[in-house]
DNA sequence: GCGACAACGATAATGATTGTCAAAAACGCA
DNA sequence: TGCGTTTTTGACAATCATTATCGTTGTCGC
């Protein structure tokens, strides 16, 4: 059996991806991303942004948001698991931890019996700016 | 203005995706109940369930779920709000009333200021069954 | 029974995401 | 620094759920 080291391997269109989403706020798509990198000259095929996007977010670097009517939506968030309040009609969004709920989802499912728990959780609503 | 009278009208391919659905028990997707309804005979198109599974969601007759990797699945529920606990494995699906996560939800989006506050809430985990 | 209009449904279109695979780039090592 | 190995890239095709189209059909009020 051979043991692959699991090598990452750093790549100019890897470090582009992580740039720019260092540098935007809010989410964005993958082909969002991808066109502004366009403009920028960096040259980086879409196939790779998605796939730079995933490796992301499966090491937790990034977040990942489906909304009810379309694209995945990508952001460079905080550490550690939370939520998102966001705004249905501006887009702005406040990172939100919530020990409430994660120990309520673990109750419930450990009642049930069920094992291995994880959960999505997205909070809609309009924000201030928005409201008047 | 012309206030149309917002009719509905009753139809036998409504009525057998309704009915269908009352006999099911868990999730399906909308292919999946095309599959079945055909394979009682009940010709009804394709796009005719999935227009009438998008109107019986609207008026919150039955639940929507996506999951992460695929198609979207409904299901005939229980009234009022309440999430699913499901199995990552099998499928299999309870029905979680949370009083706790539905204050919290609110509080939250209070405190930021957001209004007209709704969310989605989906918990995922290995059902007894599936553990062993 | 009739006419208006919603609903149907076969088919084409859409569009995000994923698969493919040859070519290019990184890395470890001498 | 040069080389072989292995990952990564990216253009392109494929997938596949969902939506749009639009002529036909079925409902329902009258």
């Amino acid at each position: 059996m051979i043991m692959t080291g699991a090598t990452v391997r750093n790549t100019r269109q890897r470090s582009a991806v992580s740039a720019l989403l260092g540098e935007l706020e809010g989410f964005h798509s993958a082909q969002d991303l991808h066109a502004m990198l366009r403009e920028r000259g960096e040259r980086v095929g879409l196939t790779t942004v998605y796939r730079t996007l995933q490796g992301l977010a499966d090491t937790g670097e990034i977040d990942v948001m489906r909304p009810p009517g379309g694209e995945h939506l990508y952001r460079r968030c905080s550490e550690g698991h939370h939520h998102h309040l966001v705004c249905r009609s501006c887009g702005r969004t406040v990172e939100v931890a919530g020990p409430t709920v994660e120990n309520w989802a673990e109750r419930v499912a450990a009642k049930h019996g069920y094992a291995d728990v994880s959960h999505t959780l997205e909070i809609f609503g309009t924000c201030p700016a928005c409201t008047g």
